[in-house]
DNA sequence: GTCGGACTGGACTGTTCAGTTCACTTGACT
DNA sequence: AGTCAAGTGAACTGAACAGTCCAGTCCGAC
């Protein structure tokens, strides 16, 4: 299973405790009621922290903004450590990457960043950029590197890897992503995920695999 | 090329002029600034109204909102005029359904729109189900049943004729709509669009396009 | 014990905004 | 001429909010 953020904890570990409680407190509210919608008043109460005390550590409601998406607070990077460097069940293999990573789009959090980016995209550039290169750039750059070495092997066959790995995830995606982001259906269940997963690699496979068996020993 | 929103004329030519003003006044500043960023002064002001006038038509802001949304202001269908019943160049159709919509899904306003949706959708639901059912969700439907025509001539060969549906929409935003939302790239160009266009229904051909030619006659 | 830095709580300023009110104008219809 | 509905413009209320300020507390270091 994909792990997340797992290297936060480094350099969260030995933040002081208050900056630590604003962060937190800041980051909850801003995810889930937006930017314009969080108020200093409620991100200090949230943290336990006085107004004054909030401002000391950060100047302005901008600049608490800004922290909390480029200093670790918001990124989470897709950790992919689901690219096994001998697949032998290729499909097997396409399934967990999907899996892992449609289940990351998935969550909640994620669909929150997402929308935040959305949302304060003119006035947060970097949020859009942020969420992108960490998430889903991120992945489509691993996987375009793995599907060579899948090339090579004749696995598949593909004459622009970079294209095959953007359609794998935008099959993935199918209309569930766009749909949560309308927040049009309750949070996606397994079972969801699994069959999105399911269509998408059998299409895949369709467009991309060799008809005929690697070369056996 | 399809038209979006022509008969949205016949509705709103008779409107009195001043509601005319509003109405139009708001729907731009909603889409260019957001909800919570548009002022009833704003509005009126860009109306040429007085703010009592507007709100002796509009108790409200959301109530101005929601009109907007639901009465004629925000929504535009895609018109699928494109699916043609005689359809003897597969390629060419899908080629041209594809740029179609698209351009449609990349234009400034229908991504303001979506934006909007996905900022809204919390507060007002009705927003983000109106752009999907309006948008996504139609074409979807209108592509399905032209498939099953297809499937019918022996022209495609697919066991689950939704699913493709909703994955040639899916390859065709690929990573661009994505991208788009999140302002990460100037607008997107004809030859942007093209290039999609023309990777999506290569690999949506060679999953599902029948190598046996047709019939011949 | 006392000094300094971090923190508190609450009051305060200035601004923005939704929504109201009112005295007044305009123009069409009778 | 008189009536009436629609609109005007400007002032106003009440609330929320960003950001500041300050008198005073707490606590660890020296």
């Amino acid at each position: 299973m994909g792990q997340v953020a797992t290297d936060c904890l480094k350099s969260e570990i030995d933040l002081p405790p208050k900056r630590r409680a604003m962060i937190d407190a800041a980051e909850d509210l801003f995810l889930s009621h937006g930017y314009e919608a969080t108020s200093m008043d409620a991100v200090a109460r949230q943290a336990g922290v006085s107004k004054a005390t909030l401002y000391a550590h950060f100047t302005s409601k901008d600049l608490l903004f800004a922290t909390i998406v480029g200093e670790r607070g918001i990124l989470q990077k897709f950790d992919d450590a689901d690219f096994p460097d001998e697949p032998d069940d290729l499909r097997a293999c396409l399934v967990r990457i999907g899996e892992c990573w449609l289940e990351f789009m998935m969550r909640p959090r994620t669909l929150a960043i997402y929308r935040i980016a959305v949302a304060e995209s003119a006035r947060f550039p970097e949020v859009g950029r942020a969420f992108y290169e960490n998430g889903p750039k991120r992945t489509h750059a691993r996987f375009t590197d793995w599907a060579q070495t899948l090339q090579d092997r004749g696995m598949i066959e593909a004459n622009d890897l970079p294209t095959a790995a953007v359609q794998f995830f935008a099959l993935l995606k199918g209309s569930m992503f766009m749909r949560a982001t309308l927040a049009l259906d309750p949070a996606a269940t397994a079972r969801d995920i699994a069959a999105s997963v399911g269509v998408t690699v059998d299409t895949w496979l369709r467009a991309y695999g060799r008809r005929i068996a690697p070369p056996a020993g």
